[in-house]
DNA sequence: GCCGTTTTCGGCCCGACTGTTTTCAGTCG
């Protein structure tokens, strides 16, 4: 048996929101679901932390009692706390907890007074006109909970950072045309390039009296207006994206973006720092004993009065940035311009929709030095994967391409597929021939976590495969990555000579961040690959550096920020 | 439940908006 940081993380969640519904202590219950962030975050595996004897209370937000929850839950594969609170709270609750508008004191007043346990009996009692006579209840939030109960499905689901990229881009242009707008911009988990964001963060400075909130809740494209006040407001898109505007004075621009932006335990941590220079830090800026301004006009401002300095948002979720920085030690964060190709792309010849010359042109127009093409192999017949013979001639191809290009070198490649044993789809003799040879899974991702393990590292045995291409074949909100010991694998490669991919494609983004910091810590190298299906996705290469940032990773951490020479070398020698 | 330049108890980030009240509680981010 062996129990994930994710499953831990959710544990601990979990026991939050029951608690919460109890009506328990709420330092408690964020005690927990700081705990929750922290394990979730964790670069390394807490059975094997647990397993090493390794003193679990040194992690931040863990003591005592949580470092023997953690024990407990490694250990047996249970949590008696947990499962008590489990027994003592119906489960309809926890889904009411999720009803915007209703916290922990309306649920009591609820159970209490209408023996409400579930989202159908809420319904009822609301439609009935029971839930308007509560003490502290009304005729508007009554309907309000009507509302939201309707909306629930919609609204519970994350969106692709990709997804709401044209929306947000849409949204700012649109607000920076509003009469007196000085400066728009995105904060919050789309700032931090999270893979998934729950809803924009938009932060506006305006000269006074301009109707910027009014201009926003007329936007196009919103569907419904939750609240509209002079400084914030929230909508609700088409689409069901929620988009929060905050507008705030020029003098406090720097402050609100830094605490809009997030998340939550980064800036909770920095006020706390505040505190202990005795400065108050909230969204209009930095503050000293006596109630005065000494800073808010810029992010560098406000971490400076904590004597830090300024740090990248991608990197702002209270997993070490904060130690890094006050050290000096902080990461000088991979970006787009220090690629100097793509090794991962398909073409028409399996199940890409451009043509080599037409892939090859627009790597050139993104000034690359090189471009793997990288079909699929016979076994995924869906896919138009390449037999022996057809990749050989693919191959004659791409030579004829490449005598006709300048500046750019086309890579012979393949994306083969790792079979279920571990062997792969292509005989060595062929695959001998190439310049770049990924592995990847197509099929059978529900192998149990010993035997999945197992095929990767046999199938980085073979001496012709030098990268994993998107290890874990996680679908985001669609499908579970395969489970398999991500720690053994990376020090497998490392042994070998093979790099892992961070592959690029938005619902992909396989390795995450957390997987591309183990990376790191052990010194494994990965790749940055588009995955590209057709020339326009040759772009998506920045999802992938987006998501590199947020492992922590530097030019150094990646392969190919290495000039064509020297990645051959490297390829030859994986 | 965590944590410590106020260190083993007593704090725990802080402000906006809504709706129900008539000065504030609840919720949210």
């Amino acid at each position: 048996m062996h129990v994930s940081n994710s499953e831990i993380a959710a544990a601990f969640d979990r026991i939050a929101d029951l608690l919460e519904i109890q009506g328990d202590n709420p330092f408690r219950i964020r005690a927990y679901r700081n705990a929750a962030r922290t394990v979730q975050g964790l670069s390394r595996s807490l059975a094997d932390m647990v397993a090493e004897g390794e003193a679990l209370e040194a992690l931040p937000t863990i003591g005592k009692d949580l470092a023997n929850k953690i024990h407990e839950i490694v250990t047996t594969g249970r949590l008696r706390k947990l499962e008590a609170l489990e027994r003592a709270v119906s489960p309809g609750l926890v889904k009411l907890l999720k009803v915007p508008g209703l916290g922990p004191k309306r649920l009591q007043q609820l159970r209490n007074h209408l023996k409400i346990s579930s989202v159908d009996d809420l319904e009822r009692a609301a439609s009935k006109g029971l839930v308007r006579q509560l003490p502290g209840f009304g005729v508007k939030i009554e309907q309000n909970i009507l509302k939201e109960i309707r909306g629930l499905q919609s609204r519970q689901r994350r969106h692709l950072w990709a997804e709401v990229e044209e929306t947000a881009n849409a949204l700012t242009d649109y607000l920076r045309a509003v009469a007196g707008v000085k400066r728009v911009e995105m904060a919050g988990s789309y700032r931090r390039h999270r893979e998934t964001v729950g809803d924009l963060d938009i932060l506006v400075t305006a000269r006074k009296g301009s109707n910027v909130v009014d201009a926003f809740t007329r936007f196009d494209a919103v569907e419904r207006v939750i609240s509209s006040g002079t400084t914030r407001s929230t909508v609700v898109l088409r689409g069901g994206l929620q988009v929060d505007l905050r507008v705030v004075p020029q003098v406090s621009f720097g402050a609100a973006w830094h605490y809009f932006t997030g998340n939550k335990a980064h800036n909770i941590a920095v006020r706390v720092m505040g505190v202990q220079r005795g400065l108050k830090i909230n969204e209009y800026g930095v503050f000293d004993r006596d109630g005065k301004r000494i800073a808010g006009r810029t992010e560098r401002d406000v971490y400076a009065q904590v004597d830090l300095p300024w740090i990248e948002p991608e990197l702002r979720e209270n997993r070490g940035e904060l130690e890094a920085a006050a050290a000096g030690e902080l990461p000088r964060l991979v970006c787009a311009s220090d690629l100097r190709g793509d090794l991962h792309c398909h073409t028409l010849a399996s199940d890409g929709q451009d043509s080599l010359q037409a892939m090859a042109e627009a790597a050139q127009r993104l000034g690359y030095e090189y471009l793997a093409i990288t079909e699929h192999s016979q076994h995924l017949k869906v896919a138009g994967g390449l037999s022996e013979k057809q990749l050989l001639a693919h191959c004659d191809a791409i030579d004829a391409v490449n005598e006709q290009l300048d500046g750019l070198r086309l890579l012979k490649g393949l994306e083969v597929d790792i079979l279920e044993d571990g062997r792969l789809d292509m005989s060595d003799a062929v695959l001998a021939r190439l310049d770049v040879c990924l592995g990847a899974i197509h099929s059978v991702f529900g192998l149990s976590r010993d035997k999945q393990t197992q095929r990767l590292i046999r199938a980085m045995d073979n001496r012709y495969l030098q990268i994993l291409a998107h290890p874990t074949a996680r679908l985001i909100g669609r499908r579970a990555g395969c489970e398999f010991d991500m720690e053994r694998v990376m020090d497998a490669a490392l042994a070998r000579g093979c790099y892992l991919e961070l592959n690029a494609q938005p619902q992909r983004l396989d390795l995450d961040d957390i997987h591309c910091r183990m990376a790191k810590e052990r010194g494994l190298k990965l790749v940055i690959n588009s995955d590209a299906h057709s020339a326009t996705q040759l772009t998506f290469l920045r999802y992938g550096v987006a998501q590199a940032r947020r492992g922590w990773l530097e030019q150094h951490d990646v392969l190919n920020t290495l000039r064509l020479p020297v990645l051959l070398e490297a390829l030859r020698s994986a």
